[in-house]
DNA sequence: TTAGTTCTAGTCATTTTGACTATAACTAAC
DNA sequence: GTTAGTTATAGTCAAAATGACTAGAACTAA
């Protein structure tokens, strides 16, 4: 009965019926750059394996079942797709243009979130699971380019802001690690020395008095992130 | 047949029906206080004449129609409950809990504008639309007590950074203005000297050649926005 | 032991910010 | 018509933040 709209309905129907609603998520995270190895934005995409735009890849997505919130059901679809239970999840957008999808209208409430490299590292991939660098993607199904260009865009401005860029990396994490973070997102060069004293002066990270071995030279100090997450009416603070 | 959830199901079916999709919107404009005069935040609230919450005061909202973008959706609502046509408008957020409406669930995609004085003085009053002060609100229908607050935290922070105020006020307006928009929405004094230097320093604010006459005082001279509202996937600049 | 590397602290000039002063230009009261 | 009152506007000055740069510390590799 609910989902005559699914399966047996014709196109004129589906014109009349309601948009349907789906969620979508964006989701970045560090690797090494193939070339110069040093750390850049990376994305998991899942290839389409109905039509419309069969074999193509696209963002994780489904859609919402009618007992879970929103954040729930990006949460959940991430985690089925692509295995990650992601520390950082937060709204994007909604997008809801007449012909996203060729047939039937589709309204997508698009989420975006942060994985750590260990989870990443962890991520499920295979034939239709994949990762792509995020400023080399091709072609993707609906408008998912620009889905993925906006998430950036949100991305470089939190980051130039607030404290996000923490939620990129593990529980530990040197200064010069954090440089590398916005040095990929924002791409530019920065002043190491200056960038520390910028970091240094925000009383949410937390000095360890452990430092990283194993380099090939002098080690640095171990920093720890205390501040929260906290944004959008969806995650409030939890003390 | 596509009305089926809307009129002829039982609670049953409703609660297994997909989400159904509601735009609403948060329409703020300044307005003098009644005790002070100083201008500060007013927004246009509907009363309910229906179940749920009926006789409450709610945000003007209604469905999607299926042959008109978001953004279409959320301007042609607002211009049909309060006749206003904003020239600032954006999308704040989704709210999709569970149980933001008692009998059917809900997923309300919901936008924000700013409407100038002149066109908010316009705008339609009367039993079942009225405006009220933003910060003294009772308690409204759903969770727009929630929505309304989220969208007064979107307005301090954006105007905090960006070029945003401007769209409170009309064409021409003093410096004198600008900063009592400032000092509306964020809630504290400002320096005149100090707040004149910053202004004058963005490039968007342009000097007229004419002054506002009929004060009690020395003329103040008029300036112009340039700039454009420029946000989001879907306003893209239009050069 | 030395060269090479990054980490880290610090200097210094420039820019930005916040608090404040002074003058200009108008109206209203006398 | 003079003066008091008010806001507009320019400017000063110290404090704080920023950007470019120097130099020593602490490690590894040769």
């Amino acid at each position: 009965m609910n989902t005559v709209y699914a399966t047996s309905a014709n196109v004129a129907e589906r014109r009349l019926a309601p948009p349907s609603l789906a969620i979508s998520t964006v989701i970045f995270a560090l690797r090494p750059s193939e070339s110069s190895g040093r750390p850049t934005l990376w994305l998991p995409l899942v290839r389409r394996i109905r039509e419309p735009f069969k074999d193509m890849w696209a963002l994780p997505g489904g859609p919402l079942q009618h007992d879970e919130s929103l954040q729930d059901a990006a949460s959940r679809n991430l985690r089925e797709t692509t295995g990650l239970v992601p520390q950082y999840l937060e709204q994007l957008y909604a997008f809801g243009g007449l012909h996203r999808s060729p047939a039937q209208r589709v309204v997508s409430i698009v989420y975006w979130a942060l994985v750590q490299p260990t989870e990443a590292a962890l991520a499920d991939e295979s034939e239709n699971v994949r990762w792509f660098r995020a400023d080399r993607l091709s072609e993707l199904a609906f408008d998912h380019n620009a889905i993925v260009d906006y998430a950036l865009w949100r991305l470089r401005n939190k980051m130039a802001y607030g404290s996000i860029a923490y939620h990129l990396l593990g529980e530990f994490f040197t200064l010069a690690q954090v440089r590398e973070v916005y040095e990929a997102v924002l791409d530019r060069q920065l002043d190491p020395a200056n960038f520390r004293r910028q970091i240094k002066g925000t009383p949410e990270i937390e000095e360890t008095g452990e430092y990283l071995q194993g380099g090939k030279h002098r080690p640095p100090r171990l920093y720890r992130f205390t501040g929260t997450p906290g944004l959008g009416p969806d995650n409030r603070s939890t003390p």
